[in-house]
DNA sequence: ACAATGCTTCGGTTACGATCGAAGTATGAA
DNA sequence: TTCATACTTCGATCGTAACCGAAGCATTGT
């Protein structure tokens, strides 16, 4: 009767709720400290310790010890996408933690998941690319098209050097917020980075939240306008 | 700090492999009993009852009173869709329950996704489709085209019918055994329907995999040739 | 009406794991 | 060397939940 992979080990390492909470926390995709993780926990140190131990051995984080501090991140992008998928699940059955916050709103504007931009921004921009035939989607698949490649060059992101890596260049991932699909993969990393680096936005202290500037937001706005 | 949907409930319901055990027996896509669920988790019919108990609550189980029984099934495919995205995750990790079985070939060649084939003849059975032009594969998005309706409804499908319904036409489904996509949506579970109306397979008793008749499998492979 | 089957509820036990204080190890700075 | 920081390991406590035996409902069959 035993079949299959064993889901119970992961469930279980995702059951508990200071485990969870430091795997929510390393969704913005920066790497934390260990007393970092304990806080996002809401635990001690030593507890904090012996979770970390666990997530990694299930592979779930990996590791990097620079100078006195260790560094935990996730272990790769594919631990990224799980999480996100079973947060759709659950926030779809209505398991919120807490009834909407203060905090709320901003995460449903625009947040990290992982690497890549979601929330109400990254779904307009995965839409707006649709709209302007950059990205062709088909079911639940995304294709660059050759008009969408130039239209990215343009824009300052090396596709070609994207494709070469072995990730997929886009991927759909559903947004728990907004119960739709957003943009992924590397593109989705690449673009998130871009807009980084022009100064249009920057993550925030604690939280998985991306803020805009107002300049920022004009040029984001301008480039991605809203589908009907 | 708290952000985002609660993962750790969910993951608390999967992660006890008794709940997990359960769970994987009903993933076969047939509702059962609270005995026959008790069986699969290797438990006493009352621990049996409180953890279906829990599950229901969690929204993971949805039953279904009849006669003196009380059939439990998964909630919906988006439950079905969550195990198979966490048993890929666990399989690709290496956690499998137990080094292959006896009944491991059999289910690996090929067994049940919730409602549709699974295994190497769901991925080749794909593959073909693919190849014969009846369905657009891009990234991870499946088409069916004009030419694929048509061959499907010489097949007996009423593809029209599967249109009506909410479930997406097709939806690709990453394969645990052979970590590449099969066929899901509802064009998916009709195939695998049609097959076990034509007689050419049947699902066997206690376990998730699907048996071939020799006519069977002669007629399916004829169908859906290799893929170079 | 009575028995049989299928399942739930109750009560009590048990075991596991989450937790933290305290002590130990490693790295870097003074 | 000495101190401080960052983290791990040890040891003990505690709480929860998984578990089963026994009793209680409910439905069906005779």
């Amino acid at each position: 009767m035993k079949e299959g992979p064993d889901i119970a080990q992961i469930g279980a390492l995702i059951g508990d709720p200071a485990r969870a909470n430091m795997l929510t926390a390393l969704m913005g995709g920066k790497a934390l400290t260990a007393t970092e993780l304990a806080a996002a926990g809401g635990i001690t140190l030593q507890t904090a310790s012996a979770h970390l131990a666990k997530l990694e051995a299930g592979q779930l984080l990996a590791q990097r010890k620079q100078g006195r501090h260790r560094y935990f991140a996730l272990a790769d992008d594919s631990v990224g996408k799980l999480l996100e998928s079973i947060m759709g699940f659950a926030a779809g059955r209505g398991h919120l933690r807490h009834r909407p916050g203060p905090k709320e709103p901003a995460l449903r504007k625009a947040r990290i998941c992982y690497d890549h931009l979601a929330g109400d921004y990254g779904v307009r921009m995965l839409d707006s690319l649709v709209a302007q035939g950059a990205i062709d989607a088909v079911g639940d698949g995304l294709a660059l098209t050759a008009d969408g490649e130039s239209q990215l060059q343009s824009m300052g992101i090396d596709v070609r050097d994207l494709r070469s890596s072995r990730r997929p260049l886009c991927r759909s991932c559903l947004d728990w917020s907004e119960r739709r699909a957003h943009l992924a993969g590397s593109l989705g990393k690449a673009l998130l980075s871009s807009f980084f680096e022009k100064g249009w936005a920057h993550r925030t202290a604690g939280s998985r939240s991306v803020v805009f500037s107002p300049e920022g937001e004009r040029q984001f706005l301008a480039l991605f306008p809203a589908v009907s």
